[in-house]
DNA sequence: TCATGTTACTGCATCATGCAGTAAAGTTCA
DNA sequence: TGAACTTTACTGCATGATGCAGTAACATGA
């Protein structure tokens, strides 16, 4: 009996809609776009067709380039059934991974310096991601989507990546603002400034539009 | 042989340097902090402490209660070492998990209903996110923070979370505007407003701050 | 022509999750 | 007081997901 269908196989499922892809293909779209939603490794977007086919929801179409194979796959139309019914489903709440968060949870035991080097790296790794995500939207303004009906969805899709970019960036400059006065990373407790950070969550007020000033 | 120490196993000794926890214990602490950096299952942490025993870096210490056993572990001198080496080197990039924008993506293949639904989704989540973050917060304000000392680090980290929530909070009523001017999911291509906030990312422009209007 | 890079995957070990199951201790309310 | 329910405190197992190594053809330029 063929495994269950997770939200991965959804996700394979919609790339499926668009356009029939062979497995490699599939790898390089979702690095483009999926992965900024749904983060998930080569091997499992490789294996991700095959179960789409033992559902029924996809074909799968052996093609010869020179002594190769590759396998293309074609979303069926209970494929196309099954996934209109999965949009209509709720989605899990939104998680985040962030091994620099971590670094600044547990930050008493190591470094002021460790402790810097670890936001710098989320920054410039949120840097990196915003010039990717920019580049290949304003590419769009000159009509360069590859599927030109798609470009509502794609720039708005966009736009989520880009504040979030820009959040990290911001945030960890704030961070590391505050951590300068720190002496040490252990032991301060409820410093001054954390104390005016606390009523600013108090009042509802963003940290990173009004920061705390010292006094 | 034992398995290898992922960040996972990081994650685990990082509250074992707090102060020793049981197995029970630390699936409660992680899901009132390190969750919202490193959300992992409770599975995952009953397994992680036995693998740093295995390795050296904790001891465990069965106790009864009552009838009932339970397993304290306690950090070694080697655990502090290793922790503080894992500390000074650099992080993973930040991932985000988002089934909601997954939705976004392939929203053609379902109705408008459909797709604000999985947005509204997602700001609730955020909306409760944010509740809990700022309610543990505020009661810091009067001393009640379990380890006075780490008040500062949990507060920084904390912010984090509450700009995040505060982003998806104003995202998704800004999807929602944009969304709301769409005759239909799919087909629409390059819009007005579409190519609007193109050129917004094009000079660099938040499109929070300064939406697109209409002409 | 040779080296390097891209295309196009598969197998396997291990990591991680979800769910069901177990059972004692504590709490609540009739 | 005792029955019902929740919380504490885990373990086993099936399955989902990842990383890495391996294979091999085709493509490009020096």
């Amino acid at each position: 009996m063929p495994s269950r269908l997770t939200t991965s196989s959804y996700a394979v499922l919609g790339l499926l809609a668009i356009r029939p892809w062979a497995g490699y293909e599939l790898t390089q779209q979702a690095a483009r776009s999926l992965r900024f939603a749904w983060p998930k490794s080569e091997r499992l977007l490789y294996a991700e067709p095959k179960k789409l086919v033992e559902h029924g929801l996809a074909t799968a179409l052996q093609e010869a380039v020179g002594q190769r194979n590759r396998t293309v796959y074609t979303i069926t139309e209970d494929g196309r059934s099954a996934l209109q019914g999965w949009m209509a489903t709720l989605p899990q709440p939104p998680l985040l991974e962030a091994e620099a968060l971590v670094r600044l949870l547990f930050a008493e035991n190591g470094s002021i310096g460790d402790l810097t080097a670890a936001l710098d790296q989320m920054a410039n790794d949120a840097n990196e991601m915003r010039e990717q995500v920019a580049m290949i939207n304003i590419g769009y303004l000159d009509g360069r989507h590859p599927f030109p009906e798609r470009t509502h969805l794609s720039v708005l899709f966009a736009t989520f990546q880009l504040e979030l970019c820009d959040l990290i960036i911001k945030w960890v400059d704030f961070a590391k603002t505050e951590i300068a006065t720190w002496p040490t990373t252990e032991g301060l407790g409820l410093t001054d400034r954390t104390e005016a950070i606390l009523n600013n969550i108090k009042d509802q007020q963003s940290v990173l539009e009004s920061p705390p000033t010292d006094r």
